[in-house]
DNA sequence: TTGTTTGCAAACCTTTTGCACGTTA
DNA sequence: TAACGTGCAAAAGGTTTGCAAACAA
């Protein structure tokens, strides 16, 4: 089990998303360019607040929510990012890594921390599922709930 | 793999919900009554949209939104409702059945068709998952996302 | 230049809340 | 009768859309 992302994935998947983008005769302006800027450099989803949040903490112009709906809309179309519901009603997004490279969230019901997981035998448990099903499966999403390390201590 | 629940499985829903209800020192208005009855009646989750609309077509008084939504919260503290986000900004509820039983969501992205799934070598799995996870698991959530057998033929 | 992207503000939708009235135990 | 439940209308989020100005190719 491996959740963290390397450094050179994320850089990757930056190269791979302006391409895409490219590919898709889209253009790099401002506000997407930072969005996927951003997220490159995420190990986790982020709502589309802390987004702008966190773009609006850092040197240079900030977007309007507006365009960084737009973005992830954008890149969720181009399969580029990874749309997370975990309640609430608040998406969160998070890139998505193409090699299948591809975690959960767990969800404290204390503190609301989102800690991503990964684990093998659930993956093959899943597929081997979606053989059986007469449903065409093409992904899953596993939220787990309850209480983060801390809380529970 | 058994997805249906079955008539006597309802029946002993509505009681038990009545009778928890009942416990927990709240009584038994219109409202919240009305939304007992008709979940007792489902095989899957329903929007709250979804559960005035069924009510509005049946006979007898039909319940303001904010009532479905305040008996959806008492019926979820209580535990006998289980709240489902499968995307969307749109929250879907059904009852929880005490013994365990407990299935998930198929949603076809064509459609929008929502299919419970039931698999129990994926919930051995998610079990067994949890044991080794430091992360207080109480509770678990898989949607599965693709096209409904209709859509894909 | 030409079509795309952005920002702002307004619109939308779901969900929550305030409050007066009706109902239950 | 004293709480509790309900309905309506208004408020509160989060997200989407219309439109004119700024911008990338």
């Amino acid at each position: 089990m491996r959740v963290m992302t390397t450094t050179s994935e994320r850089a990757e998947w930056a190269r791979h998303a302006e391409a895409s983008i490219s590919a898709a005769g889209l253009r790099a302006g401002g506000a997407r360019k930072a969005v996927v800027d951003l997220l490159a450099r995420q190990d986790c989803c982020l709502s589309a607040q802390e987004i702008r949040d966190a773009l609006a903490a850092e040197p240079g112009a900030t977007p309007g929510m507006a365009s960084v709906y737009r973005a992830l809309d954008t890149l969720t179309d181009l399969h580029l990012v990874h749309r997370v519901d975990l309640g609430g009603q608040v998406a969160k997004f998070e890139p998505a890594h193409p090699g299948g490279d591809h975690h959960h969230h767990a969800v404290c019901r204390e503190c609301g921390a989102v800690v991503p997981i990964e684990d093998d035998d659930v993956e093959a448990a899943l597929h081997a599922m979606a053989d059986r099903l007469a449903f065409e499966v093409e992904g899953h999403d596993i939220t787990l709930r309850g209480r983060c390390a801390r809380c529970a201590r």
